[in-house]
DNA sequence: CTGTTAGCGCGTTCAC
DNA sequence: GTGAACGCGCTAACAG
């Protein structure tokens, strides 16, 4: 009950609290033989300094949030993995706040520009608006956006355009015309996420420089749910003309692209060829071809960089962009001429 | 920046910082016009207090600790998604622990065991020594678990014994009698899961109720992973008498099993039923016949728990059970005498 | 190198 | 009713 403290651990090794002090903060200004004195005494009262004396006394919360969207998808969960690798052999805690609506989005960004709430933001998917980020300027907090981009605030991100024109591209260097893109909802799109947009001006760019005409009908969208996008790549399966191929936004709909053509008896990838995005880890166990990106590797870069800016303040914003990659297996094919 | 304390308010308002303290904490004994002239300065100095201190004057933090191993797996993530529906909603704030090893574990809890670091602790899969049980109810932290058991410590369980016994007898009524269970590891189980024992016995129980002898050949143990499982799958359907049924573990090993029948030329359900456990999202695509467990819900009930001892002290430990249920699809068939 | 002391910002006694 | 002083446990600055 009564926690054992630093005074207690001091009276115990015959030396000042300072010099206790000084152990716990490895401040190598002190003889090893009372060093290991101390250590011996608090081993022995089992003593553990208290973060929150600690914190109050830094001027520092040790803790971080992360507030991420949805942070049950299989990509956020990625994410996740990687944050949470560099935080735990860090010294600071972090909190997760999971935002499913704006409401909730615009509160937590409000409660953190408080400047002793947290020592440091990261950011998920979610872009901040102007006046948000000057709040969280003036509180002095260090923010940094994971796959999300602002100007004044470092960012990390992967290269989605690119990803989306590498979809669209080997769709088309097998010989595919007429391809179809199930996209996320690009117009209901709330939080607006980013990758949305980029990955649709890929999919455009590998169009135009191909020549092949945009076709509105191929371009669908659903939200990021497998029967969504069932239903939704129907309408586009059973057009009159219909698309060899199809570019999903993510692995998950994907899946209902492919489940739709099982439905209608369509061969994949003979008479169809789809191609996802994400490579989450099912993907491999079904066979979808589809674009990798390093999310584990974002959420480590994006937990680095924000250490990095609490440690030296007022660093200039910095970017760093991902690469994606394609993967290749059993639902992509070479257009046969029928 | 430089943070405007209670004591600027006082200055300002011309009252002593008791007086400002009491209007922030709402005591009635402040006469109504000073009350105003404080809020005044509150207000114009846009003054809001600090937690932190507030916290070490307090000893209360306003945050709970999540203690959870491998938080990436599909049912933790289901899990933890039920706590953050509870906490959203309250003041609490949750910090999230991922172990992965005994060490981080053992470190986790000693660090909890502070009276003051946090108001809290949810604990998941993990069973605390009878030490450290001693250690949490001597700092006075409410502890609840969930996913595991401890009769001093409130707990919220999924009834796997009965869960594994239904998977089993499910595979009975079909009428094989060939019924092999792939199992989690059972003795290298560094954290003891409770679940992987629990599991195994309504297996041999099921068995042992249809009079069918144990046969060590067809228990086999790999770890959690498609990969893994499907190796070991591998082994056991090519026994000179391979069983005509598989009970997983979990899904993912189901998946593992799955993949290794298509390999070997064995057609599921006709020539092999399969059983998973877990349902997660990807299981109702692909067919699999597993046992759900609410996990969701196992999440809710277990902040909610918390939530209550934290604001009750001392109440008697709390027993919560959550059932399971048969999700019939089609990789269960009955057994064609050959 | 190390002991001592003054805060960190707030809540809470006490006297007044 | 209200102000002043003290304590929470720790770090940092300053003597020594």
């Amino acid at each position: 009950m009564a926690s054992v403290t630093i005074r207690d651990v001091a009276k115990k090794a015959g030396v000042g609290v300072g010099t206790v002090s000084r152990v716990l903060n490895r401040n190598p200004a002190v003889r090893e033989t009372t060093r290991r004195k101390v250590l011996a005494a608090i081993e022995e009262l089992e003593f553990t300094p208290s973060p929150i004396a600690r914190r109050l006394s830094l001027g520092k919360t040790m803790t971080v949030a992360v507030i991420a969207p949805f942070f049950v998808r299989p990509s956020y969960v990625e994410r996740l993995r990687g944050l949470d690798t560099v935080f735990a052999e860090s010294e600071y805690d972090f909190i997760l706040y999971n935002v499913e609506t704006t409401a909730r989005r615009d509160r937590y960004f409000r409660e953190m520009a408080r400047s002793d709430r947290v020592d440091g933001l990261l950011i998920m998917s979610l872009v901040p608006t102007e006046n948000t980020v000057e709040s969280f300027m003036n509180a002095g907090i260090p923010t940094v956006l994971v796959d999300a981009v602002h100007p004044r605030l470092s960012h990390i991100v992967i290269d989605d355009h690119k990803g989306g024109y590498k979809a669209t591209k080997h769709l088309i260097d097998l010989g595919h015309r007429k391809i179809g893109y199930l996209s996320d909802h690009m117009y209901e799109n709330p939080f607006n996420f980013q990758p949305v947009i980029d990955r649709y001006k890929g999919y455009r760019q590998a169009l135009d420089e191909a020549e092949i005409p945009f076709h509105p009908e191929y371009h669908r969208q659903s939200e990021l749910s497998r029967r969504a996008a069932k239903k939704v790549a129907r309408e586009m399966l059973t057009l009159p003309d219909r698309p060899t191929a199809i570019f999903a936004y993510s692995d998950t709909q994907a899946f209902g692209v492919l489940r739709a053509a099982e439905e209608l008896g369509i061969i994949v990838p003979e008479e169809l060829s789809v191609i996802g995005y994400d490579d989450i880890e099912i993907s491999e166990y079904l066979h979808l071809t589809t674009i990798r990106q390093q999310l584990f590797q974002s959420g480590v870069e994006g937990a680095k960089l924000l250490l990095e800016e609490i440690d030296i303040q007022h660093t200039e914003p910095q970017e760093i962009v991902l690469p994606t990659e394609l993967i290749l297996r059993k639902t992509t094919a070479p257009l046969v001429s029928s």
